[in-house]
DNA sequence: AGTATGTAATTGCCTTGACAACTATTGTTA
DNA sequence: TAACAATAGTTGTCAAGGCAATTACATACT
């Protein structure tokens, strides 16, 4: 007769994937616990994609999605939802008819101001434990890593 | 008249966010291209519980979800679907009426020899390009970031 | 023992997001 | 310029996975 180990309190901490995936989740659930306690009902792409606009102006879905690495339909339903919530909208491109161009409405601008800092106080409580070198240690590991898998295929 | 930036090309490098999430993209991908390149039909999370149950024998669905980082229900039909494809068994546990004991069938043990290292081997990659010093301390600084997350609340 | 509380797995419901098919427009090439 | 390919956005369909409610069993408390 043999024993199950207790798997509970065990950590693959060898596996990147895991590591990575449980990074991801910290990140997400603490700016979305800190949007809704703030009465902010959006999600981390969402809040994402305002973060664009409010940075780089009017965009089209399709850069928005490819700077966001999302799909382009995902974009299209995300814009729906942000267009309903009445932060966005979408207006005829001036140089391609095929293309709409994305901007912030007064309503989500406003919003924008009072969620602003919301991902870098989130980025600065996650890196919080570090030396600012080890911090960019970290980003500049993580970037070599994805432009290696990316090249890779 | 402003001009809308370009931002197709652009990439916001100091977005952990982003950036995690093309890590993990990277690797999802590149996994399930190797598996579906052999004839496996298997996504990451499908194979990260063969893997587990592989490496630990025999475990509790709870157990393995939360080793996981994953939801119970979502672990139910994961277990459903290994089931289906004949390499998983559910089992009554030994000790407690109302838990399952999971493990690998002779289908499931002889898929894992020929997947076994395949997440190994997407791992390095993934590392190709970074020294060993530079990998560890990827790892370590990614669970410190993970810990600070996770005792954040 | 008897009740309350906790835990294991399952299920229904829902959101997110990927993929592929489609339409409309633009760009390219013969 | 006519045909063809590429691109922008939308839509249907689907799988993954989170959450809450449910059922069954286990543990703790008194």
């Amino acid at each position: 007769m043999h024993k199950i180990p207790k798997l509970s309190d065990l950590r693959d901490d060898a596996n990147l994937a895991l590591l990575i995936r449980q990074v991801r989740e910290g990140l997400m659930h603490q700016l979305e616990r800190e949007l809704t306690a703030i009465g902010v009902e959006l999600n981390y792409s969402q809040y994402l994609v305002l973060k664009l606009l409010a940075k780089y102006g009017p965009q089209m879905p399709g850069d928005v999605a490819r700077c966001l690495e999302h799909n382009a339909g995902a974009m299209t339903r995300l814009l729906d939802r942000l267009e309903d919530k009445g932060y966005v909208r979408r207006q005829p491109h001036a140089e391609d008819r095929r293309a709409l161009s994305i901007d912030l409405t007064e309503a989500g601008q406003a919003l924008w101001k009072t969620i602003n800092n919301c991902s870098e106080r989130i980025q600065n409580t996650a890196v919080r434990d570090l030396e600012q070198p080890e911090r960019e240690r970290l980003f500049d590991l993580l970037k070599r890593v994805r432009d290696t898998l990316e090249k890779t295929p």
